[in-house]
This record gives C-alpha cells, sequence and structure tokens, in this order.
DNA sequence: CAAAATATGTCAATCGTTTATCACAAAATT
DNA sequence: AATTTTGTGATAAACGATTGACATATTTTG
C-alpha cells in the first residue's frame, strides 16, 4: 500500500497535523521539524493523495486539452507547447482527440468534468455553443467562436488569406485558385477564403474556389487535386493548410508541372515541421509559441478569476508569409 | 456549485442511497426509480465527482503515457491510437511529453503517482531500471528494457535494420551506410545496427556508420548529412527514422546526386503520415496501430492482475519493408 | 396466508487530506 | 517576572461518494 500522511507522522515522531503544516507550508514551524518530516517523506518515497486534496477543496491542477487529432502536425506542435507551458506551471494535461466525432466530443467533455479538472483548451468544433455554455468550467477556444463568454484565440486567417493571394499575384499568377474545406459556418477557413475573395476582387481577378474537406484522407484529396490541375489551369493556389500543398506539389510533379514557373503554391500554418522538411513550400505561418502562450494565460487568468468580465473576447494574432521556392524562384 | 449526490436525491425525491444504488447498479430497484434518478441527473446535468468515487477505492481510470515528444509523426501516430483505445475502454490519458529530458520524466513519474493513476505506458528513455521498479504501478514500455517486472513491446528492430540492408543490396548497392544515432546503450535504434552490421558482413560488404543524434535539430543533421554525401560516396543508407531518410533525399537533391539511380535510401518507421506526404520513401514501417493495441491490452492486464507472474516479458512484432522509389526505379 | 423476494430508507463508517480550534509548552521579548 | 511569540499536539469536522447493516414497506409466490 501507497504511504499515507500517517505513516511519514508516525515515522518522522511527529503528529499528522505537523506533517500537513509541512507540507502546505503554514503555521509555525521549526527546521528540525521541516527537516525530520521531509526526511520521512524521502524515506518512504511519499506522495500526497492529490485525489483526497482536491476533494478538500485544493485545485486539481487538471487541465483538459481537446483538439481533432495530434498526427496533423500543426496541432501536435501547438499541443505539445501547451503542454508544456502547463506542466511548467505545475498543470497536468489530459489529451482528448475528438476526432472529429461529436459524440467522442460530449463524452469527453463529461468525462472532464467529472475530474474536477480546473479548465479546458479547446480546438476542437463539433459541438454546439448551448453545450458549451453550459459546462460551467474556464474555458479558452482556440480559433472558433464557441460563446460570448468564452474566449477566443486565433491567427489572422482573414489576412492570411488575403496575403497570400497578393503575394501569388505578385509573383505572375493571374488564375489563382483556392482550394481547401469551405464553407462550413464558423470554421476559421472561412475567414481565410474571405481574405482570398477580397483580395481577387481588389486585384480584378475570377475567384475560383475548389472545395476538399479537411477530413479527407490524402488519397480522395489527392484525387481532387489530379482534377484540379488536370482540368482548370491554375497558375496559382492557396491551400488552406500546408498539407493539402503538399499534396499539390507532389501531384504537380507526378504530372510534370514545373513549380514555380507554371504554378505557384502557397500553404497554411507553417509549423517547424513543415519548415525543416518541406522547406520549399512558401506558406502563411501561425504563430504558434504565442498562440500557445496566450491560450495557457487566458486559462490561467479564468482559472484565477472565474468571474471576471472579460475584457476581450477576441484575440487576433497576426501571421508572417514565409517566401520560399513554391511560389518564388530562387 | 456543481451538483451533488445529495442534490440529485432531493430532486428525484429519494434518498441518496437509492441514487448511488443507480449509479452503480447494484441492490434492488424498480424501473420507475430508475427513471425518477436518471431523469433528475439529466435535469441538474449531474455528472458523479471521480475524486470522490477513486478516494473511496474505485480506480481513477487514469493512464500516464509518457513520450520524448508528440512532433514526431511517429510518437503522435502511436500515442494518438493509444489514447484512442484507452478512451474505447473507459480510461483518460493523461500525456506526458518528457523531451529527453530526466529531471521532467521524474517529475512526471511523481505527478503520476500522485494522481493515482492506473497505470503507465513509457516510450522515454532517460530513467534509470531502479527509478522504475519503486514506482509500484502497472507499467508497460516500448522498446526499452526498464526491468525484470515490466513487459517490453517493440518492433523487430534487428530484423528491420537486416532487411532494409538486403533491400539497399539487392537493389545494387556497394557501399551502404547506417545513418542515425548510433551507440546509445539499450536503446532501440541499437538492434538495427545490430542488424545493419549482421547483414552487411553476411554480404561481405565494409560497415559504415555514421552518427548523427536523433535529438538534434534537422539543420544540424542536415550539415552531418551534406558530409557525409559530399565526403564519402555512399550508394545506399539505411536510416533509423523516416524524417533522417526525408533530409537525405533533400540533401540528394540539392547536391544532384538522383535518387535511386545514384544513390538509394531507406528509412524507418512508416507512419501513415510518410506514406500520404513522402510515397517516395522506401523504409521500414513499424505495425503502429499493432503495437499500440499491444501497449494498451498489456497494461489493462497488468492492471486486472498486478500481481500475477509475467508469462512473457519482451513482446517483438514483426516489421514489413515497404518498397518505393527511393530504392527502386519504377 | 405465510414466507420469500423486491424495493426503498436511515444511519454511520470510510477513503486521505486539510484546516480550524483548543491546549500547552518552550523560547524570546518586554 | 510577566507577557508575547513560536512550536507542536490532539481532536474533529469537512470534501463527495460508496457501501454495509439494519429497518420497513410492498409485492410476489407457493
Amino acid at each position: 500500500m501507497r504511504p499515507k500522511l500517517t505513516d511519514v507522522a508516525k515515522r518522522a515522531g511527529v503528529s499528522s497535523t505537523t506533517v500537513s503544516r509541512v507540507i502546505n507550508n503554514y503555521g509555525y514551524l521549526s527546521q528540525k521539524t521541516k527537516d525530520k518530516v521531509f526526511a520521512a517523506m524521502h524515506d518512504l518515497n511519499y506522495q500526497p493523495n492529490s485525489l483526497a486534496r482536491s476533494l478538500h477543496g485544493k485545485s486539481t491542477k487538471l487541465i483538459g486539452v481537446i483538439f481533432p487529432s495530434i498526427t496533423n502536425p500543426f496541432f501536435a506542435e501547438l499541443v505539445e507547447q501547451i503542454e508544456n507551458k502547463f506542466f511548467n506551471a505545475g498543470y497536468k494535461v489530459i489529451l482528448c482527440n475528438s476526432a472529429d466525432n461529436k459524440e467522442k466530443e460530449r463524452a469527453y467533455i463529461r468525462m472532464l468534468i467529472a475530474n474536477q479538472v480546473d479548465g479546458i483548451i479547446t480546438g476542437a468544433h463539433n459541438l454546439g455553443i448551448d453545450e458549451y455554455n453550459k459546462v460551467g468550467l474556464p474555458i479558452v477556444s482556440f480559433d472558433r467562436k464557441l460563446s460570448e463568454q468564452i474566449p477566443i484565440v486565433s491567427c489572422d486567417n482573414y489576412q492570411g488569406g488575403w496575403i497570400a493571394t497578393e503575394e501569388l499575384y505578385h509573383a505572375g499568377c493571374k488564375h489563382i485558385y483556392f482550394l481547401g474545406s469551405a464553407m462550413r459556418k464558423g470554421h476559421p477557413t472561412d475567414y481565410r477564403l474571405n481574405g482570398y475573395q477580397d483580395a481577387i476582387k481588389k486585384l480584378d481577378l475570377t475567384a475560383h474556389v475548389h472545395s476538399v474537406a479537411f477530413s479527407e484522407s490524402a488519397t480522395i484529396k489527392s484525387v481532387s487535386i489530379r482534377k484540379l490541375l488536370e482540368t482548370h489551369n491554375p497558375d496559382g493556389i492557396m491551400c488552406t493548410d500546408d498539407l493539402t500543398a503538399v499534396l499539390v506539389l507532389q501531384m504537380a510533379q507526378k504530372l510534370n508541372i514545373r513549380v514555380p514557373q507554371d504554378l505557384k503554391v502557397v500553404g497554411f500554418d507553417g509549423t517547424k515541421f513543415i519548415q525543416d522538411y518541406h522547406p520549399e513550400l512558401s506558406t502563411i505561418a501561425q504563430p504558434i509559441p504565442d498562440i500557445a502562450a496566450l491560450l495557457v494565460n487566458l486559462l490561467q487568468q479564468r482559472i484565477a478569476e472565474p468571474d471576471k468580465k472579460l475584457s476581450q473576447t477576441q484575440y487576433v494574432l497576426p501571421v508572417k508569409f514565409i517566401r520560399s521556392s513554391s511560389t518564388f524562384r530562387l
């Protein structure tokens, strides 16, 4: 059996009250007693049972982090940074992969509530606003409006769409296509689409929106991309994410379309992973470390003062264009 | 305040004992009472406090999953599958990224113990055997021997190293290099190296081991790879992981070395990610779904019967060679 | 119709820790 | 020498749910 507080007390030859005082560092304590107690804790390899502490009222220091998946490098990097920052702040992260599944997301939220987490960061987008509203816990959302009470952090998706389009134009493209999941109401890619559309209008070009669901497999996406490349004649494509952009580059090579001469491609996300392993791709980079830091800070604030009125509900962080050889001949 | 059991009882007009009986489904219960209680639970959006339940003796249904990082697609896919399987079995996963940091790993283990997790799956390799031995919890290890009491699951690393070498040889290579992190005692890549060395010996070739630390950044690895390609003259390289292999392909292209004509490359891991986004890479594929399933099953067994003698301590799963255009001209 | 099975309630102990209250010394300060 | 500060202990009530013991209905069954 795991040692408990009374075992430590016995071993140290003090009362259990004293041990608790040492652990929680309150009241009057002599250095001598502290040392004795710490020694006993060490000898027994004692860890206070956090269930019991939390049950009494102390917070659990547990955070639920819900994202659709972690196999997408963007989410992986974001989640890893979030996890790291929370670890440094003494929190533990329960990983929840919602897998774009409404039921799973709902089940996760129930589970998180049951486990008395201190707060939730969610980057999943399946549930309705009302469901999130009645959670009754500090929540911070990534990239999607959930309710008036829930702060949202995102990059400047609109600006990203705009810049990508403009960059393609300045690189000489006249037939610029938008490729990605379009028209899922409230979805962040919508803003990227808006940015694209407005830029196209300003540039006096025609908009071409080619839709592929974000959740489709790479193979299916590739088929759709092949069709796009073969039947239409794009000279520029802005993709709503880097992985789709990589598939475009792949297909272009297969079809002997020269990049960037005949076709220019811009991605979106700009993970460290893509920069390392697909340095040829021009992309709109989201500031992942900043996003993670802000999400974590905001949630900690909400935890500290749950009832404080939100001074701001939207936090939009700037994106950065990374120019590389998929748009620009070096 | 979150509703508690007594609130449900009050609302349903029954005793708290009855509510508990409904929740835990024991004793005699009429359908009518059950319905009333469920309705009350639903109305109040009640979730039993799992801290209290666990404190009483019920298990926490929490599992600690420790891996160095999740930005590596291999770990991401493995962790995602592990998380999924545990979710389906009613467990929650606490994500622990050890970041190849001994102190962090130690801190995580203490934290997991304090949180009364039911068990741990670890794919991190920093701590000594004795530290893992005194954890006193069901543990299953991925790819590394931790102690006699801890089952290990891994793919057949030796066989993988052997096959990769043989495939390069049969594709015509005479100067086959081993590229990866070598010589970290007890590390899984050692077995891959052994496989390589034994195959080289059997084929009457000379072994060339080029070492790059797994943990180095992509840029530093690339510098090392450039040197390898420029100063030695490999016509075949077996890499200890796919990402390193991708860097080799990148550098080969930059140096105008034709693949597979002048240089053939084999990776290791064979994630879905690499197959989708680097289909040109030949690789030794680890059976990720099987590994995940086995890890989860074994841990569940250990949790169910912690004192049962281990019938087997090593589980080695077969690897599969995936032939593609980095070794074979299509 | 008596006995057994079913259905619900009351009460109290328990899990391991926190924390408040009271008590009592010993040490430090007036 | 009297008072305050400091250090420690004993006791008990929480936290929220579980569970066993026991009591008491109501329904079913032979």
